[in-house]
RNA sequence: CGGGGCGUGGCGCAGCCUGGUAGCGCGCCUGCUUUGGGAGCAGGAAGCCGGAGGUUCAAAUCCUCUCGCCCCGACCA
């Protein structure tokens, strides 16, 4: 009876009950309702981004871009501190490069805006009406090798002129049949280094390095796990000798690449002319890497740390640490509140948190507890509630993002600024741990094909719910094994990861020898 | 691009079958009350019902076309 009440008077408020465990939750419907529209909930409610009028691309919001802002700051660093130079090169790439490398044209042709007029002019009906057609088409970057491979081959003739490091942050447009936002936008922000080697050893050293970066990256800073490991064939970037990946595991078990690294051999080299005079005077052929991560990364943080009531961020590269949201119901204690508060955002804002100074919002809205609930769905790391009480005693009232809402403690308020560093450590740790925990929980070695089938496929068809995993199975090498795979059940090899051990078994869909397991799985 | 679903104030939705020009909850604004916390009461602002055309005395509601979003598929570093 009193569940009943408490439930009419939620109804009454507008706020929805998770069907299966009843507890309320601040976005609707649950992860396990219903993962996709979850997943744009959150990206309302936390202010993150937003649909643009413009299809398939997105308005990114402060508090979406600051999280970009946080990764391109920690990202940057890392290059620069390997030797690697940022310069900038054009969105607008000369059809007549893209057509350079055939694998590379075959790749990225069927998605390309193009640009073939340079001007508008007004129709009779007073409407714009393009004019003055480009005697050439642009076309709008989808990747940059081609342009900036035709500057390499300016920039590089004898073998001193090697390495050559090279970073750029840009938009990138990919004409996408089929847009999310985060995950595949038409036009997406990232940063792609390029880079020319002597010789094929040390190209390689370089693809495998910025791996490195990208999985530090992913694991320190957004406290997602990642799989290092190397693409098959079938899903190796259009021109590469090798792909390298970082594959994280989603809350509903999907696959997402985090980052990726490219071997380019001499392909690009030879399309843009990239050669140099060897110490033996000799004329060769550069080896050239490429590798990026794009606002993709945002949608990783979003699918890995998530929960029903929103976004949850990893302090070390979240929009701000901590919210201070004074309480004041008599006109009397503002003065008192306010002034304590302001002293508490400077004591905070005089720390650093790994490199960045703890950021502070302030929030002296009078609405209630709802503010509480408007910074919970953006994923804030630490709130504080200061009342005139918290004042007498000296203590905050402190929740934090990676429990229940509900688990708020009073801390004195000396003890809480001195510990704050280490609560958002404690914080950023258990995040990682818990997403670790829910892959290792669904990564399964899988041998036999029924058991593969049946791990794949969802019990109710219709409406599939949240199923599979990642399955380390043998693979026999095979381009028709994959496909097979692919068509029958939507799975997909992720990678072949780096540090597999090698042990023969026999392949999981044709039963041949293989001597590695690979990770299936659905990805985005 | 094929199959399915959906577009109604900022958000979530009802109304559409059985045409009569909008309604609910949350949020927002104002006032009073309350005062350790997702407050209560009263009042209020805000929607040309995705867009265009058609049928009709009259369309959110019926018909046609179109745009966008979501899911599945195809496609995709």
């Amino acid at each position: 009876m009193r569940f009943f009440l408490r439930k009419w008077k939620l109804m009454k408020r507008g706020i929805q009950m998770g069907k299966e465990n009843k507890v309320q939750t601040a976005i609707t419907p649950t992860r396990s309702q219903d993962y996709p529209e979850w997943y744009q909930q959150v990206v309302k409610a936390s202010e993150l981004a937003e649909n643009s009028s413009v299809r398939g691309c997105m308005v990114i919001k402060p508090w979406g871009y600051a999280l970009w802002e946080n990764i391109r700051c920690v990202l940057d660093n890392m290059f620069k501190q390997t030797g690697v130079k940022n310069a900038y090169f054009p969105l607008f790439i000369p059809k007549r490069f893209l057509e350079k490398e055939a694998e590379h044209v075959e790749g990225f042709a069927k998605e390309c805006a193009v640009v073939t007029h340079h001007r508008l002019q007004e129709g009779q009906d007073g409407r714009l009406i393009p004019a003055g057609q480009l005697e050439e088409p642009l076309v709008v970057r989808p990747t940059s090798e081609t342009i900036i491979g035709e500057s390499f081959s300016k920039w590089v003739s004898s073998y001193r002129d090697l390495p050559l490091l090279i970073n750029q942050w840009c938009n990138v447009v990919r004409w996408e049949m089929r847009t999310r936002i985060f995950l595949r936008t038409s036009e997406f922000l990232w940063q792609e280094g390029h880079t020319a080697h002597a010789t094929r050893e040390e190209a390689m050293e370089r693809t495998l390095q910025m791996l490195d970066s990208y999985a530090k990256l992913a694991e320190s800073y957004l406290a997602i796990p990642v799989i290092r490991g190397e693409k098959t064939d079938s899903e190796r970037f259009p021109g590469a000798v090798n792909t390298f990946t970082l594959e994280a595991m989603m809350q509903d078990r999907k696959a997402l690449q985090t980052g990726t690294s490219h071997f380019l051999g001499q392909n690009f080299a030879r399309a843009s002319e990239i050669k140099y005079q060897s110490a033996q005077e000799k004329e060769e052929y550069a080896w050239t890497t490429s590798w990026g991560v794009s606002t993709r990364l945002i949608g990783a943080i979003i699918m890995t740390h998530g929960d029903d009531n929103g976004l949850v961020l990893p302090p070390m590269i979240a929009s701000s640490h901590v919210v201070l949201m004074p309480i004041i119901k008599k006109p009397e204690d503002r003065s008192p509140v306010m002034e304590f508060t302001h002293a508490l955002a400077k004591a905070l804002r005089e720390q650093h948190y790994h490199g960045r100074k703890i950021e502070v919002e302030i929030d002296d809205r009078e609405i209630g507890g709802g503010k509480g609930w408007d910074w919970i769905k953006k994923g804030i790391p630490v709130r504080v509630e200061i009342g005139p009480r918290d004042i007498a005693q000296n203590s905050v009232f402190v929740g934090r993002r990676d429990k229940g809402p509900r688990e708020k403690e009073s801390i004195p308020r000396d003890q809480f600024i001195k510990t704050i560093v280490l609560m958002l450590d404690e914080i950023q740790d258990n995040l990682f741990d818990r997403a670790l925990r829910l892959r290792q929980e669904n990564t399964r070695h899988i041998d036999s094909k029924e058991d593969f089938y049946t791990f794949f496929t969802p019990k109710n068809p219709e409406k599939p719910e949240i199923h599979g995993g990642f399955a380390l199975a043998h693979w026999c090498g095979s381009q028709r094994c994959e496909e097979k795979i692919k068509a029958d059940l939507s799975v997909t090899i992720r990678c072949i990861p780096q540090d597999a051990e090698q042990e023969t078994g026999s392949c999981i869909a044709c039963g041949d020898k293989s001597t590695q397991r690979v990770i299936f799985a659905k990805a985005y």
